[in-house]
DNA sequence: CAACATCCTGCAAGCGCTCGCAGTAACCGT
DNA sequence: ACGGTTACTGCGAGCGCTTGCAGGATGTTG
């Protein structure tokens, strides 16, 4: 059955290479792993039969043999999120470069499946790509004992990470919305146990008290899209003249909330968002929004995976990436007092 | 060095539990592969042991022993692509469901990447999914000949294939805007070589055509937010009182366009989309649009593998997933004639 | 109670590649 | 011309798991 039928459709294994290039499987092996190691015109021989043959290694008898995989596990809390998609974009394009292969998982939010998912990984990549991991302290902690992890947008002792703490451009939107005359504005927190949207609360409520500017806090919330138009009412009633939301979908809910009730943007309300995603400058009208370097993330994350991974006993560090306020047509000067 | 020194932070081996459980690494083995071949209380014992040494076979070394990988990879043209991204995320959640792995390639519309990476994924997965493959008929079909695929999104004669042809949808919209007293729309086409976009462009041709509408073509153009926005201004000029887009994202830029000139949505002009992504329903107004059953295409599209994978010989189909119009505020009726 | 089917379990041979070690040939210096 | 290098290449032992085959223990039947 099996053997060396090179007509036949199965693969051709280095054996076969060798054979039609009369040299042995280690040297067709050392062809591709070592090429210096190999005579070269021996190697171009056996370059032209692989060629001739269309053969490719097998990853996993490589992998097998040579302990590591060159596989990057990335898992993500959603991937239809543009958040998460972009990161995973760059993930995936600056792993490829560096002739790695990525496996995808998708949690859907889930912390108990992101744990298992990552032990499940665990045994069959170099290292893990925690975005955003929701799972508590002691999980990741399991975790990051098992495999080289890079935690990415959030924070953790211990555990190398690269996050983009929105701080400063968060603190530029407030000082944009001072200088444009506003003096009240909400802010719409995002979900309960999420670290960045405590990061960014604090942000803003720093900078806002820095210009004395009065902040009304709504939220935590999901955030959702309607979650956002539910907020756009609060914050009206509670007379502020910006709003600041968690991230660019609350703040198109907010702006579609508000086009409902024929209240204009930018002239009666400014409106902030962050991420500055696909959805901030395709909204109508475009989202001023706090930029958060996506994909220098994704790539960040790859580089300080690969870097530890050729030397385990560097110290885990944390990355900084900043963030910057990209002013479009949701913002504009305050209202003047109608009293 | 290494050894059964268990408490090491090596991962244990099956031949650890083995020891650990009083039996044969091949028991072992098959306590996870074939549960019913081993004695209950054996297998017990054996569970029990892989439990609490942490045990999880490597699929690695299973995959080369078994000659499968229980992999699917997965090939997009772009994940920051709300379109995309969820179809990726149906196909991961399906795919983990029936214990498969996903290997994610973004190819970044480029097809020859897609061409490559479909070539070095073929070795190390068990089939390939192919999302809307930019990619010529012979590269395409060479690439089938060596692993088994399935073609989302685009038909392939001889390739097994899942496909929402948003025609049934895109007639509806048709209808949908000569019932509000629409008699002349703008069409706007996608990119030039794009399959879906021909086959939409004829789907919007002949609904008109049912209906004695007149169409104004625009296009073909990469599928652009500010391609949208350009082409606003020649539907307008042409006296198009609808635009049908050829995605939501242009159907964003005709919207942001619109308003800009303060032409309003939908009460001067009608606007629909396509797909049916996120983007449409966090736009103000909330967009028309044709709804393509995105996560549907995911799963079936593991499904049809999964079939395919465990009976070679069956024959390729092709599965047609139906849209719909989905309606919301960007179509009104027509304005009254002015002359 | 012998003869045989049935269940479990262990043995050992791979899966396709890598890599340490050893053998061979070509090359150098003196 | 000979010992010592150096440069390649082949050998063979795995990597951690699966699985056909065979042996041992039990159970069944006449």
């Amino acid at each position: 059955m099996r053997s060396n039928d090179r007509s036949s459709g199965a693969a051709p294994g280095a054996e076969d290479v060798a054979e039609a290039a009369g040299v042995s499987p280690s040297t067709v092996s050392r062809c591709f792993a070592s090429p210096h190691q190999v005579r070269p015109e021996t190697r171009a021989r056996v370059l032209a039969a692989a060629e001739r043959l269309g053969y490719r290694p097998s990853r996993i008898a490589r992998s097998l043999a040579e302990g590591r995989t060159r596989t990057l596990g990335l898992i993500v809390p959603d991937i239809a999120n543009p958040f998460f998609a972009v990161i995973v974009k760059a993930v995936q394009a600056r792993a490829r470069r560096k002739d790695y292969a990525v496996f995808l998982a998708d949690t859907d939010e889930h912390p108990d499946d992101e744990y298992e998912l990552a032990l499940t990984l665990a045994r069959q990549v170099d290292g893990l790509l925690l975005v955003a991991p929701r799972m508590d302290g002691a999980r990741l902690g399991e975790v990051v004992r098992q495999v080289p992890s890079v935690a990415v947008n959030r924070s953790v002792s211990g555990v190398p990470s690269v996050v983009a703490p929105s701080e400063d451009g968060l603190r530029q939107a407030v000082a944009h919305l001072h200088a444009l005359g506003h003096r009240h504005l909400a802010l719409i927190l995002g979900a309960r146990n999420s670290w960045s949207s405590e990061q960014r609360g604090h942000a803003v409520r720093y900078a806002a008290e820095q210009l004395e500017l009065k902040v009304t806090e709504f939220g935590p919330h999901e955030p959702k899209f309607h979650t956002g138009a539910q907020v756009a009412d609060l914050a009206l009633a509670a007379g502020a003249t910006a709003i600041v939301a968690h991230n660019d979908l609350m703040a198109l809910g907010v702006l579609s909330r508000l086009a409902e009730r024929g209240v204009r943007v930018p002239d009666d309300v400014s409106v902030v968002g962050a991420d500055d995603t696909l959805l901030a400058t395709t909204a109508t009208p475009a989202l001023t929004s706090v930029r958060i370097p996506l994909d220098a993330l994704g790539e960040r994350a790859v580089d300080l995976m690969l870097r530890r991974l050729d030397d385990p006993s560097r110290v885990p560090e944390e990355l900084l990436l900043d963030s910057e306020l990209i002013v479009r047509r949701s913002t504009g000067p305050a209202p003047r007092k109608e009293s």
